[in-house]
DNA sequence: CGAAATCTTGAGTATAATCAAAAACGGTGG
DNA sequence: CCACCGTTTTTGATTATACTCAAGATTTCG
């Protein structure tokens, strides 16, 4: 049941058995979800979870202007909202990319797990500190970054992510977004996407059709985004299969 | 000695006397830096982390380009690596802006702090969860607003969470960055901060003079910045000290 | 097959970057 | 107190990057 989390503590420290059982006992609601809904807004109050087993979620604001402005894309084993075990009140929204499916965990069982595993409280804390270290080189990425390179960038992290759970079907992953969206995500145009999207085509560093990303020239693609992948703080082992160096091209 | 860290703390959630208590043994070597003295890299792997006691620190990465980007900029009471408790390899950079004063408390302490005290062990994991929730809206500023509201918005911030800790006089706070340095924090060139700012002046919405920073037109910064105050999690009477309201303009 | 969504292209514009130089400021030492 | 230095701020002119608007092509899906 929760064997995407599972998958994803362990791509970040490894688990004893006596933590793995204790993650089983987890009670959970499964829920399936389509596509484009968002099941967390701004200002609930919730008293559970979600942890994502199937899809992609973004987590999003709206400025007054009314764009949206994509903070997060979170893949399979992550748990977007984990932070409303500690804040009341949530200050973003969470909508799925495309049908998805999410494990609800009360806090409560969450509660519990910490105070009878403290290794794990601490794992779960960890998680959320790699979300914030992800934010900070989202920040760095647009504030930085040139449109091409911050592009490139995300597609980077998402490979890198992706292959940590499994999902990486080589250097071919589903990309979830349509162009506006990626565009909500990176800051830009949707105009301006599709023109960066094709620059990148043209540089023979990726392939994109449909929701398919084909990552041609990983070399390539890490020295344009100037992607390293610290910052996601993943095991050697997880990582190294992320890909074997990140050669400047 | 750690005050500033427990009026933190007080600000965000109430303390009992018995974790004020515990909070005050703390092992602690304190510090003096000078300003623009950078004293934890990327790349360290330190067994303490540092609580800020007075002045101001920043945390920044550099890109391949050499330009350097501001990520936060942190108070007396944060503790801007307090995620090297869980996560090995710091992948940002902490500068004082200032001369400043710091603590640096063993890893060690804190973990027996945590064991010990759940409710001060989830008080720390909850500040680190509002410095994601400052990551995300700073993701958000840079990559949806204009360049005059995301300066007044860094603005509002500042003045906010120093009024929190008591360290607002009125609407005039310190101001501790150069114009070069405060575009390392927008993403934005040092030209185009000056020209910012000027607007911002000529809007009569603030002043800014020397190191001082003069809110002149609390709700006109709001309104321009689209400031809503929730995202730092602030107890409802820290936010009220913080201002009336956040009228639009 | 047709409708809706998504992607693509072109043209004109706006925002912010860059380059370069001058003015103002802050501290220091004579 | 003032002359000097380095830093910071300010100004002007030019350029580049990305946005907007608008329309056409293509894909997706019922």
């Amino acid at each position: 049941m929760i064997d995407p989390l599972i998958r994803k503590l362990t791509s970040i420290a490894p688990l004893t058995v006596d933590e793995e059982a204790a993650l089983g006992q987890i009670p959970t609601l499964v829920s399936h979800i389509r596509e484009q809904q968002d099941f967390v807004r701004e200002g609930d109050r919730p008293n559970r979870s979600a942890l994502l087993l199937d899809g992609f979620v973004v987590a999003s604001k709206i400025t007054r202007a009314g764009k949206r402005q994509i903070t997060s894309i979170y893949v399979p084993g992550d748990i977007p909202d984990l932070h409303s075990l500690h804040i009341d009140t949530i200050d973003m929204t969470l909508t799925t990319l495309v049908p998805s499916t999410v494990a609800f965990i009360p806090h409560e069982a969450l509660r519990d797990l910490c105070s009878a595993h403290p290794q794990l409280c601490f794992a779960l804390w960890r998680t959320t500190l790699i979300d914030a270290s992800i934010f900070r080189e989202w920040v760095v990425n647009t504030g930085q970054r040139a449109a091409v390179a911050r592009a490139a960038h995300i597609m980077c992290e998402l490979l890198v992510r992706l292959r940590a759970v499994g999902l990486a079907d080589g250097d071919v992953i589903d990309f979830p977004m349509t162009q506006a969206e990626f565009g909500e995500a990176l800051g830009l145009s949707p105009v301006h996407v599709n023109r960066v999207l094709q620059d990148l085509r043209s540089r023979r560093l990726i392939e994109l059709k449909g929701r398919r990303l084909t990552v041609i020239h990983w070399g390539g693609l890490c020295g344009l985004a100037e992607f390293d992948p610290t910052y996601l703080h993943l095991r050697a082992e997880s990582e190294g299969a992320a890909k074997p160096s990140l050669a400047t091209p």
